[in-house]
DNA sequence: TGTGTTTTTTGACCTAAGTCAAAGCGGTCC
DNA sequence: GGACCGCTTTGACTTAGGTCAAAAAACACA
């Protein structure tokens, strides 16, 4: 019965998209489920990495440490996505460290069983290079966005980027999607900045929070601010 | 007598090595060379992605520019090495810009020939994979870079991993490989704070500098700057 | 060798954002 | 209801590192 949620699972997510169903198949004899608390280590920057996880259910983070604690959030993996896949091919030890963000169910391929799939399946490889350049593309937005824009615009770039698509003109009303600790941490920055900086935008009538809920009033405003033209 | 010179060039990158013969003949024959001088500029971020490259000699800066004109380095492609591979995968234009440091040679592959030997050639994939999964792991260690540690930590990191490996305990002579400038791009800040960051390592008794050469006194004292324990 | 150009360094100054500490605010679990 | 817990916010303070301007050094080349 597991069995077969695992291959509804891997039918549906984008990286198996396309595959022939007998290797679905495949996938799913090797694969096993997961379940994560909220809080759950799914592995830890440094151990060897013995395969890669699709997340099934719930959010995943991936990031790093500082030595003094601070953390940087490099990513977080929603339904369908994969994590970790790039560790399997450089390197034998995890990059970073992954924890559930919410209670959530991943689905773990072993490294032999996927490498060996990949080798027959040049489908899978298309696949799997157009993740891995889509992750590339992102991380390279990141990077640019740490070292070249401030804790406001990077905000208001996220707020930007969770409008829903083609919702016109009306003004958008958006789910942080995360808690705003875990938001501090994607965009670099500690609580209390991020608290700061929401407050200030919502100062100056540009948008309003109600917990994760926020409501962005002046959308022209705010691109100027994520483009860097308004301080 | 160019299309030879392509085949050779070709045969010794690791994205293409272990390709049969005929394979490499085939890429060679689509493949054109550039020549650029120092300062031109390869592509630039949001022009269609047309093909990819790899650098023959020389060395190729990947950049992102912020509203302001500050730069932000992603990457320093030297010989043998490719450029913009993941573009062709993920979107139609180029994710940020390329030019010369120096003069070099770039050799380009449009993009629908390699796409084509792609699809027949499973090893050609499995390189590539290699290749993102490689500059994947890069870029995360630079995000953790650049959010969590200081210019000073970061330029004894740059400084340590110029050291040739194996070199034991003497004291390490090492070439910065890139202009002060540049330098400073990469490492996510400007020319001046780098200029104090050095200043301030050799005042320390260690390092010392002399143009584009450094010596490094106290591999010790920097490994902890590094490591972001000292300060 | 001189002259112009680019790169690097130095100095003075300013501010975004981090740290530390203390409240405030929901939840939820007896 | 109240005490405890994890978040989030606020306030006061500090500082790394950016900006602007100018001098100095290194380089290019006629």
């Amino acid at each position: 019965m597991e069995r077969s949620r695992i291959g509804e699972f891997v039918g549906h997510c984008p990286l198996f998209s396309g595959l022939a169903a007998e290797d679905v198949d495949a996938l799913a004899e090797v694969a096993r489920l997961r379940r994560l608390p909220k809080g759950e280590v799914v592995f830890l920057e440094g151990q060897p990495a013995e395969g890669f996880y699709i997340v099934a259910e719930g959010q995943v983070k991936v990031f790093r440490l500082s030595p003094q604690g601070r953390e940087q959030i490099l990513h977080v993996v929603g339904a369908g996505l994969s994590l970790a896949e790039a560790a399997l091919f450089a390197g034998s030890t995890y990059p970073a460290s992954a924890e559930a963000l919410e209670p959530s169910t991943v689905v773990f391929f072993p490294r032999e069983d996927f490498a060996r799939l990949l080798r027959s399946r040049p489908e899978l490889a298309l696949n799997l290079i157009g993740a891995m350049a889509r992750k590339l593309r992102e991380f390279a937005g990141l990077i640019e966005e740490l070292s070249l824009t401030s804790v406001r615009a990077r905000l208001a770039r996220y707020l930007l980027s969770r409008q829903p698509v083609g919702s016109g003109e009306r003004p958008g009303r958006i789910e942080l999607g995360l808690s705003k600790g875990a938001l501090a941490s994607r965009l670099g920055t500690v609580p209390e900045t991020l608290s700061r900086s929401l407050a200030s935008l919502s100062g100056q009538g540009l948008i309003t929070v109600d917990g994760r809920r926020v409501r962005i009033l002046d959308a022209e405003t705010l691109r100027e601010i994520a483009a860097g033209l308004t301080p």
